[in-house]
RNA sequence: GCCGAAGUGGCGGAACUGGUAGACGCGCCGGAUUCAAAAUCCGGUUCUGGAAACAGAGUGAGGGUUCGAGUCCCUCCUUCGGCACCA
């Protein structure tokens, strides 16, 4: 062992060859154990890691190692989310069948994240595209279509019209099919949707509990669910002078400022709605038909474009509504603005009090009437702030809460409407029209409809062997295996062959893990393992896949399958990594970018960077600044190179050391190096101290100033360390910390042998303090040390108080404000001693001289400000 | 436009409850070791003045509260993220 170099590859590879002999992160049910779930959000097997997943399972595995060192029992999963377009992509390129891509994939990727030592539960391990997972999908979406939670609509996709095929936003560029070129077609559908709205409420109440997710992300949600409450009620059609239609039409409005109705010009229908052609007046029928065909044709692109905001555009349908508040009519348009899927699709326009209907009216030349005081100063538009009601006949003078309230008592009371809640949150769309997903199992029969495919013939298994052109998905050009006989009535049939969005596998992954080999969808076990403790992953997925999952626990809560309401206690939301990115301009003004590994940067001699060359050719590149790591910018780090040049322990180290886990980190290769070069010094520190011989027990009893002083330090550093990581995510802090500490011990001459057991007592310290992150030398290191059993399992190293009692406190002397001394103290001393032992000092008494004390402000064992003057 | 987060040395960042601004790392400067280089080790490093002691300035800008503000309040600027006709 002596003199033995820091090898990382090979300890690393051998200590991982260990945990898998140990099976050492295999979790199982331990009644009346504390559990810990620990979760980081599966990758998508696309290929190979990149550096976004490493720092990703990086921080999801500091917390895991932490947990369980301190006694949990940890689970921690990890599994393959495989289904998918990338898929589809790389099938037609490679001319392989996206399944065999897709398992290719994931044989290499696991094999990278082994080779990181993250511990994982492999045991657990599995990729959503296998009929043994998504055949419990599919059960579940057949007892949702029987609860009608699922049900069938038409919907607008991308349609390509040469290649005959509907695209998924991703594949239309510019407008285009990304494959035909051809100018991408709206088209309706028929497709599936589950009911998300009917939680809406509960999915916004929840929010509200969830303590430990970032506000970012509840922000989000809170929003995306756009809750709004107001009241809905019906004007009747009626003609210009108000007299009301013999036959009693009508149409629902929803507002949220019943309050202002009685500044309400003219009302909108969007122009979808359903009412358009019978309401419209015959010499309007043209122009109305007209535009309803512009709308359609325009797609909000197009709009945005043509003026920077988005215009107003309408028709008068030559038909009026009957506003009961004035019992007056008002002319009824059609307008862009108006919104089919929100609310009725119809709204009363109060320009006065609405920046759109402002906008509106004045494009169309409609009255405005204010029916809120705006201040005396205001010369804006409309005024949408409090203020007292005006022009508004019995409302006069209320303010608008009043007002509203009073507005939609009136028409309760008259039978006219009632109070409303809406949401902004649209039910969830689930159909694919790609081949590489979960199958539907639906049966469609001329008798009998859509018809949930039987438990007993599920799962409905989508084949894998395929010839894949790519134009048209394998299932739906196969006739076979869309023939199918239905199972109601017998009479032949046909088989869905769209297949579930993505999403649908992912948000129910985590309930998966916790229940292997389970003949059903989860079984007990998953309320052993739920709610995860911990979940882990990028802000990207703060809203649709947070949102889903957390619909989907409470589906399958309904269900009976799983208790909690909310899926996960704690939301970690890590930072993206990003890196220096490099460019040359060619004439054309296009930029050709290089990767920063091919780049030297010039300084000047204070650090500062003043230029930067390629290294191949010695010529000039331009600095292009900081970016999200990027094939096209070219400044991505492949964690392969890095691992097998520095080891897995440093890159593990460096992608959490230099900043908080939830703000984005820039990569640097000197930084990783730095990293490097510490992990050496506590290779060689602690190897030369094991070479020393061994220790005798430590005494703490009896220890001189400067062995209490490394002692006391240490056991500060173990508090910060486990607040750290277990509180606050700052693992850049707990490392610092670790680092300071190492930098003082390695300055600590231990030449007797009490000295150096206080030396040992911190070396087996800090070797578990940096275990979370650095596992392998760990490892290695605490078994050098002496340490019983894997340090894995060796416990948190514990908090000894008594050796964190100082026997000194510096106070910091300030004489109005301003810094001029410190002075060493006993703890606690008294406002007399600490002023009187400030003021002999002479740069506190150049200071005070010739000035009267007016003040003194004393924080014990901190601080001392003298006021004078 | 609305909502949210953030602006601190040459750089990433630290300062958690209003109490020593710049921990830790990178970079840079100097030194030791070496025939030399790499690696390693030691010292220095916010700016200005000073040999030093020390003094002055300093956390995006401007105001305010306080004995004391990076931290709290108001106004503004910039950057990033989300939503974007949601009645």
């Amino acid at each position: 062992m002596a003199n033995t170099p820091y090898d990382p590859s090979e300890i690393e590879v051998r200590i991982q060859q260990k945990w898998e002999a140990e099976k050492a992160f295999e979790a199982f049910e331990e009644a009346g154990r504390e559990k810990f779930y620990c979760l980081s959000m599966l990758p998508y097997p696309s290929g190979a890691l990149h550096m976004g997943h490493v720092r990703n399972y990086t921080i999801g595995d500091v917390i895991s190692r932490y947990h369980r060192m301190c006694g949990k029992n940890v689970l921690q999963p990890m599994g393959w989310d495989a289904f998918g377009l990338p898929a589809e992509n790389a099938a037609i390129k490679n001319k392989t069948a996206p399944a065999r891509w897709t398992y290719a994939n994931i044989d290499h990727m696991r094999g990278q994240l082994k080779r990181l030592g993250f511990a994982y539960d492999w045991s657990r391990e599995f990729a959503t595209c296998t009929p043994e997972y998504y055949r419990w999908e599919q059960l579940m979406f057949t007892r949702l279509m029987k609860k009608g939670m699922a049900y069938r609509m038409d919907s607008e996709v991308n349609w390509d019209p040469v290649d005959q095929t509907v695209l998924a936003n991703e594949q239309v560029v510019d407008g285009r099919g990304w494959r035909s070129g051809a100018v991408v077609e709206r088209k309706s559908i028929p497709q599936w949707f589950l009911k998300i709205t009917d939680y809406a409420e509960e999915l916004l109440d929840g929010l509200d509990g969830l303590d430990g997710w970032p506000d970012a992300v509840k922000t989000m949600q809170r929003n995306w669910i756009g809750r709004s409450e107001g009241c809905e009620f019906e004007m009747k059609v009626c003609d210009a002078d108000g007299v009301i239609d013999p036959e009693g039409r009508g149409v629902r409005v929803f507002t949220t400022r019943p309050d202002t109705s009685f500044g309400m010009t003219y009302a909108v229908l969007a122009p979808e709605h359903e009412l358009v052609a019978e309401i419209t007046a015959p010499e309007r029928a043209q122009a109305v038909a007209a535009f309803v065909e512009q709308v359609k044709a325009s797609s909000e692109e197009d709009r945005l474009a043509e003026g920077g905001s988005l215009d107003k555009r309408g028709v008068f349908t030559g038909a009026y509504l009957f506003n009961p508040f004035t019992e007056k009519a008002v002319p009824l348009y059609l307008a862009d603005y108006v919104l089919m899927g929100y609310g009725t699709g119809a709204i009363m326009a109060v320009p006065g009090q609405d920046q759109r209907d402002w906008d509106f009216a004045k494009a169309y030349g409609l009255p405005i009437i204010r029916t809120v005081q705006p201040p005396d100063d205001w010369d804006g538009e409309a005024w949408v702030e409090d203020g007292p009601a005006i022009n508004s006949d019995w409302l006069n003078g209320m303010e608008v809460d009043e007002a509203k309230e009073a507005a939609t008592a009136w028409l309760e009371e008259k039978g006219l409407g009632e109070r409303k809640v809406n949401y902004r949150l649209r039910d969830w769309g689930v159909s694919r029209q790609r081949y590489w997903g979960c199958p539907i199992p639906v049966i469609y029969c001329d008798e009998c409809g859509a018809v949930p495919v039987p438990e007993d013939q599920l799962p409905v298994v989508l084949p894998e062997d395929v010839e894949f052109m790519g134009v048209n998905s394998p299932i739906k050009a196969d006739p076979d295996w869309r023939r199918t006989t239905c199972p109601e009535c017998g009479a032949p049939a046909e088989r869905e062959t769209d297949t579930f969005d993505t999403f649908m596998e992912s948000s129910w992954y985590m309930h998966r893990y916790t229940c292997p080999g389970a003949d059903a969808m989860v079984d007990d076990r998953v309320n052993y393992w739920f709610p995860i403790d911990q979940y882990i992953g990028g802000i990207e997925h703060a809203i649709l896949h947070l949102m889903y999952f957390r619909f989907y626990n409470k589906v399958m809560r309904d269900e009976g399958l799983v208790a909690c309401d909310e899926p996960a206690t704690r939301l970690l939301c890590q930072g993206m990594v990003v890196a220096d990115t490099y460019y040359r301009e060619d004439a054309d003004g296009s930029r050709h970018w290089f990767n920063p590994a091919e780049v030297d940067v010039e300084r000047d001699d204070k650090g500062k960077p003043v230029g930067a060359t390629l290294r191949s050719d010695g010529g000039k590149v331009m600095i292009g600044g900081v970016e999200k790591m990027s094939k096209s910018k070219n400044n991505g780090v492949d964690p392969q190179s890095m691992v097998d040049r520095y080891g897995a322990d440093t890159v593990r180290l460096f992608s959490v050391s230099d900043s908080p886990a939830n703000q984005s980190l820039e990569w640097s290769e000197s930084g990783v190096e730095g990293s490097f070069r510490f992990l050496k010094r506590v290779w060689t520190q602690v190897m030369e101290h094991v070479e020393a011989g061994p220790c005798e027990p430590l005494d703490a009893a009896h220890l001189d100033s400067e062995q209490k002083e490394i002692r006391r330090l240490l056991h500060d550093t173990i508090a910060k360390v486990g607040d750290d990581i277990a509180r606050r995510y700052t693992f850049n802090t707990a490392i610092a910390a670790i680092m300071e500490f190492t930098n003082r011990l390695a300055k600590f001459s231990a030449e007797d042998a009490r000295s150096r057991a206080v030396v040992q007592e911190a070396w087996m310290a800090v070797v578990r303090m940096l275990a979370p992150m650095t596992p392998h030398i760990s490892e290695e290191l605490w078994a050098a040390l002496g340490g019983e059993g894997p340090v894995y399992g060796a416990g948190w190293p514990g908090v000894d108080e008594s050796a964190r009692v100082k026997t000194q406190v510096t106070l910091v002397v300030q004489v109005n404000g301003k810094l001029r001394a410190r002075v060493e103290l006993a703890p606690g001393a008294a406002r007399e001693e600490a002023l009187e032992s400030a003021l002999s000092i002479e740069n506190v008494q150049r200071h005070t001289d010739g000035k009267t004390v007016r003040k003194v402000i004393h924080v014990p064992d901190r601080l001392l400000n003298i006021v004078v003057s």
